[in-house]
DNA sequence: TATTGTTATACTCTATAACTATA
DNA sequence: TATAGTTATAGAGTATAACAATA
């Protein structure tokens, strides 16, 4: 780390910062997508316990609260109300019968699908001002920071 | 809008929206600040607030809670704090005494300046994993769509 | 005894509504 | 009567703690 980028003297104000302008811009983002979601009685972490589900991230309820960074006793909740949208199934594991298993059913990845239609809506309204490479090459930098940061899914 | 790049068929996973990754980012960050702040005394709302009042955006409390999206009886209690703190001043605006006047310390300007290094830590936790030429590119996109977004403070 | 899930409870943040004072 | 600010209250979201079932 050298002087010049580094810790050092550097009178970077705070609104010119990474971390301001992510807390600033997640929080848009966070009440658009919550918007966008309501028309399917959904909440951001709805999706990002579907989301977890999906990809094999998490069988049990307990990889799913790691997965996503939360306590487990909410996604008891979160998937209570996924299950009674018919968006996931919990079976017990014959295995180890303190274990639910948790998977997507048909309706579930419709559902799924529906919610990355609302962020694409809100990506849309959110990047117009990007030109598409300059929106490219951002989306490329968001992929690399969450992929490092820990990743809790919504 | 051409159909290349447009709102048609576009098979984008909900992971891979920007949308989702500014919200699941923006809380990783929104975290990680509030933990920087922590010794200070302070929430990232409050350094919210000393930045609209230091940039002139808002003199009253009125026009800080919109200029942060927030409302008024917010703002309130967020000035008591920063009061409290000695980082700001409030004084009746004589030329009509319903408006309280904010102003910032010298004490405010101090701690406003270490919430600025908290959030420069703080971006190079997030950041590390990015070349510097990237993370530049980053930045400047992430201000472009902040400046356009409406920009509520924090 | 340890672990998974659940329920009961409490805490934090922020909004809404009622109120005071000035205009 | 309308507006700036304040106070009181309520709601959403999430965590902590106590508990039940299974290992």
């Amino acid at each position: 780390m050298t002087d010049a980028e580094g810790t050092a003297a550097r009178p970077q104000t705070l609104p010119g910062t990474l971390t301001f302008q992510l807390v600033t811009l997640g929080a848009i983002a966070t009440d658009r997508f919550t918007e966008a979601l309501a028309p399917l009685g959904l909440k951001p972490k709805h999706a990002g316990l579907m989301t977890v589900v999906s990809r094999g991230l998490a069988a049990s309820q307990l990889e799913a609260a790691a997965a996503m960074g939360v306590v487990p006793s909410l996604v008891v909740s979160l998937a209570d109300h996924l299950v009674k949208l018919g968006a996931i199934e919990r079976v017990r594991d014959p295995r180890d019968r303190r274990r639910q298993v948790l998977t997507l059913t048909r309706q579930g990845r419709r559902l799924l699908e529906q919610c990355a239609a609302a962020a694409r809506s809100v990506d849309d309204e959110l990047a117009a001002a990007l030109p598409a490479e300059q929106r490219a090459a951002f989306a490329r930098s968001l992929s690399d920071l969450a992929g490092r940061a820990g990743l809790p899914t919504a």
